[in-house]
DNA sequence: ATGGTGGATTTTCCA
């Protein structure tokens, strides 16, 4: 089973990127961010084409999640049935196969100290009582999506630029660290010790091509998932040529 | 350069 990863920044913009990772890749389940349409805007037709099931979660202009898989998706779950968080669609949970899903679309925070920041790190403890009363810690259980936060240093191309900024605060990662200790280990990290593996470049300074990249988008994985788990890539040939989103996907592989 | 680019929708918001 390969399970992929990606924000998107708009299904309707990336659908030929879309489409062509599908073929090349020839992913299993792809959890989608940022689809940024209302659910009878997702361009279903060419991804059904290609044999995927579709569960979208979307609302109009900003976030939305999906998840794409060649088998049934089953038990659905849309928001995290707070009505205040479900005003933006940034959770989806599903089954595939043996699979538990839960695809994140994590709130950007803004800047550090903003309003939108601490509502970020308290999305974040509401998302792990979530976790806490809906998911089912035994099964092969993968959380994953755009998390906009780093793990640690390595995750950073310049650890001292970005020194609690955005996406890199102590209290980001504690608080993604409190997620992570409902049961969760970084599947990346199980096959790639070593810094300078990103998976986010901003357009605003043009910064892929001066490789100022941040790991934020991860696959998260339950004890079960992560012991199943043989690999895990990013797709940086995503990240290049005709209109590109600003994140890579990225890809795990497991028995 | 507290800038820049990109997407959806609009005359700006969000990232």
């Amino acid at each position: 089973m390969r399970v992929a990863t990606w924000n998107v920044n708009s299904i309707r913009a990336r659908l030929p990127r879309v489409l062509e990772f599908l073929e090349r890749k020839k992913p299993d389940v792809v959890c989608l961010q940022e689809t940024k349409c209302l659910d009878e805007q997702f361009p279903r037709e060419p991804i059904e084409e290609q044999g995927y099931q579709i569960a979208s979660f979307g609302q109009k202009t900003y976030n939305g999640v999906a998840i794409l898989a060649r088998q049934r998706i089953e038990d659905v779950i849309r928001g995290v049935g707070d009505a205040e968080d479900d005003r933006e669609a940034r959770v989806l949970c599903a089954t595939v196969g043996d699979l538990v899903l839960v695809n994140l679309y994590v709130v950007n925070g803004q800047e550090v100290g903003a309003e939108r920041y601490h509502y970020k790190l308290a999305w974040l403890g509401r998302l792990r009582t979530f976790l806490d009363h809906r998911i089912d810690k035994s099964e092969k259980v993968i959380v994953t999506g755009d998390f906009n936060i780093t793990i640690d240093d390595r995750d950073v191309h310049d650890p001292e630029r970005w020194r609690e900024k955005i996406l890199c605060s102590s209290a980001e990662r504690e608080a993604l660290a409190n997620v992570m200790g409902w049961g969760l280990k970084d599947a990346f990290r199980k096959f790639h010790e070593e810094g300078g593996h990103y998976t986010w470049w901003d357009f605003r300074t043009l910064a892929f091509k001066k490789g100022w990249g941040l790991r934020i988008d991860h696959l998260l994985m339950s004890p079960a998932a992560f012991e199943a788990c043989t690999n895990v890539e990013i797709d940086l040939d995503s990240r290049t040529g005709e209109k590109p989103s600003d994140h890579a996907p990225v890809i795990a592989e497991l028995a």
